[in-house]
RNA sequence: GGCGCGCUCGUAUAUCGGUUAGUACUCAAGAUUUUCAUUCUUGCAAGAUGAGUUCGACUCUCAUGCGCGCUACCA
């Protein structure tokens, strides 16, 4: 009874609105909805809402997909996916919405309206908290309010008009919503909202949503916070359509806010503290100006999908590393959290750096060698997986990775001036010469052959281990860091170590 | 202003009437280490407030406060 589309097979759909870059809380608005369609065995579906021809942004809806094709989320049907409920574009379904803003016009549930934006301008100006609704819509230039042949020359006449849905006040409207549960709303405090412009002979979001959602037999309706408010006009729709036996079932996902501060989480909080907003880098084509994306700043997609994932969610234990495999299995609608989620960055940061340190060597190998050739290195995959295993665990982005390791790939330009004062003085350039001296007897650099015989070979000398490794370590590296020192010189090898050793020895005695 | 939604450590959250209120991130301290990091251990830190229901409330109800959202011929 609470399900009435528990017979059918699941469909939900992510329908945006090409008007800019897709923002993160979008991204997980979809997340959800393909969770729960994978879970269900249902259908994702893609459609673009583009029925304000104003503020239409040329490339968003290419963007859009490119940001799904980055982050490994595939739709089922929709705008370039095809499918036989199309088309998926808004725009192109005119004659659609016409029809079924007829339907409502000639069963006396809908309206036309004359009433110019500066007349109803006028009119807010006048009263206080005017709202167009039952209690007022008889004052005003309408269908209702006028003779029906002189609506009708007028409209031939090319008079623009909206069509607004006409409320019936008094009633008590129930949204069940799942994670919500039932809200109730009068619908005296809704007004006669605008379903249809004879501008553009386009609907607005409320017509053509309920139309689109209805004909593509969608069962599940799981969107942002922000739309619970007009929730109830929906209910109303569906009913002023006929169309309750089948209407979807609501979910109105908790909004993502700042990392600090009131509000709801804005570009700006991106800028001002250093984290994107966007799936990918955004190139306004208006304003020339450019907004980072997350791909663009070597985040790796399965980790932003994963924080996005407990951003409002969780699978009621201490879980929180889920594939996207994982996160179908587990995910539910009705473990949603209703409060609002603030945007903690650092914990996405973290997630990126333990994926990184999930995936094998080789893949994040692969991933490092193009920053490596960008560097002018060129190393065999197999040389940079043994540096990738050596410094992985130091890094949350894989372009870190070179900060760690430059110098397994060159020899050091310069010596940090802390670590010279700190372990290059005394007799550290005499050691460090005797050292070499040693190390040319030797033969086998594997890290397991040298590194007993050098600790012997100290030994027997009686100097103190650290001062002697560490200068010979800054020889090598040109600091104080990196792994162990035995792992650096089986890497570098015999000739390499050497080299760089005497040369550091004439050019810091 | 109206309507709606929400409120557990700084953050994300667990708890579905009975717990020393758990976990993770962040931060701090200690241990480990021939460097830097990693790692490990420990620590800091929470039920907005006030009533009510109940043997018992973080959990249910109401009020207050605060926050957020909506209130367009935008979505």
């Amino acid at each position: 009874m609470s399900d009435n589309s528990g017979n059918r097979r699941v469909r939900v759909r992510f329908a945006p609105s090409p008007t800019g870059p897709l923002h993160i809380g979008g991204v997980r608005t979809a997340l959800y909805n393909y969770l729960f369609a994978r879970q269900h065995g249902g259908d994702f579906i893609f459609r673009i809402e583009d029925t304000d021809t104003n503020r239409f942004v040329p490339g968003a809806e290419e963007y859009i997909l490119e940001s799904f094709r980055w982050l490994g989320l595939k739709f089922d049907e929709g705008v370039s996916f095809g499918g036989s409920y199309g088309p998926y574009r808004q725009s192109e379904r005119r004659d659609i919405y016409r029809k079924h803003v007829d339907m409502l016009l000639d069963a006396g549930k809908a309206y036309i309206a004359f009433d110019t934006p500066a007349e109803l301008e006028a009119k807010r100006n006048e009263i206080p908290n005017f709202q167009y609704d039952a209690t007022t819509r008889m004052q005003m230039r309408n269908s209702l309010t006028m003779p029906a042949d002189e609506v009708r020359s007028l409209v031939d006449a090319g008079e623009q008009y909206v069509v607004r849905f006409m409320i019936e006040p008094g009633r008590e409207v129930v949204v069940d919503d799942i994670i919500r549960g039932r809200v109730v709303v009068s619908s005296s405090i809704l007004d006669d909202k605008v379903l249809f412009k004879s501008a553009d002979m386009l609907p607005t979001y409320h017509l053509a949503n309920i139309v689109d959602d209805h004909l593509m037999e969608v069962t599940h309706v799981i969107r942002g916070e922000e739309w619970l408010p007009s929730a109830p006009l929906h209910v109303l729709l569906y009913e002023a359509f006929g169309w309750q036996d089948t209407m979807p079932r609501f979910a109105h996902l908790p909004l993502l806010l700042k990392p600090e501060g009131n509000g709801k989480l804005s570009k700006r909080d991106g800028d001002r503290l250093g984290f994107p907003v966007f799936p990918l880098e955004w190139h306004d084509p208006k304003s020339g100006e450019i907004s980072s994306g997350y791909r663009e700043k070597d985040y790796l997609p399965e980790a932003v999908l994963n924080f996005l994932a407990l951003l409002g969610w969780n699978p009621g234990n201490d879980q929180e590393i889920m594939s996207l495999d994982e996160l179908v299995g587990l995910f539910n609608l009705e473990k949603c959290s209703k409060a609002g989620a603030r945007f903690n960055y650092q914990k996405l940061v973290w997630f990126n750096h333990e994926y990184i340190l999930r995936k094998t060597d080789r893949e994040v190998a692969e991933l490092f060698r193009p920053i490596l050739e960008e560097k002018g290195i060129t190393a065999s995959i197999e040389r940079i997986e043994t540096a990738v295993s050596l410094v992985k665990s130091r890094v949350n982005f894989v372009h870190e990775l070179w900060d760690n390791s430059y110098y397994l790939f060159q020899a050091p330009a310069e010596y940090d001036e802390k670590s010279l004062k700190k372990w290059w003085k005394e007799d550290a350039p005499h050691t460090t010469a005797e050292l070499c001296d040693f190390l040319e007897s030797q033969d086998d650099f594997s890290g397991a052959v040298l590194e007993p015989k050098v600790m012997d070979w100290i030994a027997s000398k009686g100097y103190p281990v650290g001062k002697v490794m560490n200068a010979f370590r800054v020889t090598l590296v040109g600091a104080a860091m990196g792994p162990q020192i035995f792992a650096i010189t089986d890497f570098l090898g015999r000739e390499e170590t050497l080299r760089r050793a005497r040369h550091a020895l004439s050019v810091l005695s």
